[in-house]
DNA sequence: TGTACATCAGTGAACGCGCGTTCACTGATGTAC
DNA sequence: TGTACATCAGTGAACGCGCGTTCACTGATGTAC
C-alpha cells in the first residue's frame, strides 16, 4: 500500500538509523538487508525504493553514523571540554565499549572499510576528516586554534588513533578477558591525561618507508 | 586418494597458513572455507578431516598469525631494537598497511574478534597477552625489564594501542585518500619517536566508568 | 467541497547464488603376514 | 623381501540455508476535475 510522503521520509530515516546501528554492531558483512528493514519495522522488498543497493545503503549509513557522533560532540561542547584528558575519559569507557551500535563509527567500522573501498570508504574518509578537523581546532588548553598549526593537526591525529586503537583492542578482549579489557581502557585514558600534549611536534614531513612485515 | 603422513601434515599446515593470510586480508566473514582450501591447493571437502568447523579453523589460524608475527619479532631481535621509535618505524609503513595478510593480526582482526567471541576470541586474547608481555619486557632504553613494573606494562599498552589505531585508520583511508593515510602513518611514527616514554606513568588503578556515547 | 482515478511506497513470493557441512566414493599408503 | 588388504586423506556432488535483488501486486495517498 502507498504511504504518505511524511511517512515515507520517516521510513527512510528509520532504515538509515537501523543500518547505522546494526552495521556498527555487526559489520557490513555481518548483517543482512532483511534484518535492517525488519529492525525499522518494514519488509525487505521496499528497501530498493530508497537505496539502489546494499553498498549504497552502507555508504549512507556510514555517513549517518558520523553525522550523529559529530552532532553529539558539538552539542556537548558546553559540558565537555575538548582537553585530551576529558575526551579520553568520555571515550574510553566500558559503556562505550559495550555499545558499539551507538558509539564511534571510526572504532566500529575502520577495519571493515579498509576491506570495502568504494562509496563506503569515501563516506568514511569524509567523516574522518570532519573528526580530525574538530580535534585540530580544539587545543589542549581549551582554546580554539585559528588557524590550526601543523602541530595542532599532528596532535589530533595522535589523539584519535590512540583512542581508536585502545577502544578496538578493549572490544576484542572484552568477551574472554574483561580485566584486560578494562585495564586497556584505564591505562590509555590515564596515559592520555598525563601526556604532555604541548611538547613540540614538528610539522608532518613525509619520510621514505622502509618495508618490513 | 590417501596421502602419506608427511604430506597430510604439510596439507594441514598449508590450510592453516592460507587461512591465517586470507582471514587477515578479508576478515572471518569475508572469505569462505572453499577459498581457503583452494589457496592451499586442495578441495573443500577434506577440510573437515583437519578442523571440526570453520570456527575451529579460524581460531587456529588466529593463533597461527600470532605465532608467525611473534617469531618474526623475536628473530629480528638482534637487528631490530625495541625502542618505540624503531618499532613504530617498522610497523607504521605503507608496506605493512598494504599487506595485511602477512601483517600484524591485532590490527587486522581486532574488530572481527570483538564481534566473534568464542574460541577465536580466546586465541586472539592469548596472542595479545604474548604481544604485550614482549613489549613490557623491553624498555625504551633497550634494556630488559626484570621484573617489569606497572609502568613498563602501561607503556606497552599505550604503545601497542597507538600503533594499532594508526595502522587501522591508515588502512581505512588508504583506498580513497592515500595522502591522508600516509600522513597518519608518518605523524604517529614521529609522535611515538619523540614522546618521552620515561615520564612517570603511575600504576594501573581502576576508575569508575562514566557512561556516554 | 466532493468524486474518480493515477501514482507509487510497501509487501512477500521468487530468483540465482554462494555459503558451511555431509557423505559415498577413490585409490595411494602403510601394515600384517 | 614380497604380497594382500585394511586404512583413511582427499574428492566432488549434494544438502539446506540465508543472502541480495527483482517483480507482480496491493491499496492508501494525493491530484485532477
Amino acid at each position: 500500500m502507498k504511504v504518505s510522503k511524511e511517512q515515507t521520509t520517516l521510513n527512510r530515516e528509520g532504515i538509515l538509523d537501523a543500518a547505522a546501528r546494526l552495521y556498527r554492531q555487526q559489520g557490513f558483512k555481518g548483517i543482512g538487508v532483511a534484518d535492517i528493514t525488519r529492525a525499522a519495522g518494514l519488509t525487505h522488498g521496499g528497501l530498493y525504493r530508497h537505496f539502489k543497493s546494499k553498498e549504497d545503503l552502507a555508504a549512507q549509513a556510514c555517513a549517518r553514523s558520523f553525522d550523529w557522533t559529530l552532532a553529539q560532540l558539538a552539542s556537548s561542547g558546553p559540558q565537555l571540554d575538548f582537553t585530551p584528558a576529558s575526551v579520553a575519559a568520555n571515550y574510553l569507557t566500558a559503556a562505550h565499549r559495550d555499545a558499539p551500535g551507538r558509539g564511534c563509527p571510526v572504532a566500529a567500522l575502520a577495519t571493515d572499510v579498509g576491506r570495502e573501498g568504494g562509496e563506503v570508504a569515501d563516506a568514511f574518509v569524509a567523516g574522518v576528516r570532519r573528526y580530525l578537523a574538530e580535534f585540530t581546532r580544539h587545543r589542549p588548553d581549551g582554546s580554539i586554534a585559528h588557524p590550526p598549526t601543523p602541530a595542532d593537526r599532528a596532535r589530533a591525529i595522535e589523539l584519535v588513533t590512540q583512542l581508536v586503537g585502545a577502544l578496538v583492542l578493549a572490544r576484542a578482549t572484552a568477551s574472554s578477558d574483561t580485566a584486560l579489557s578494562d585495564e586497556i581502557l584505564d591505562t590509555v585514558a590515564q596515559g592520555i591525561a598525563q601526556r604532555d600534549w604541548d611538547a613540540q611536534t614538528p610539522p608532518h614531513r613525509p619520510v621514505t618507508k622502509r618495508s618490513r612485515r
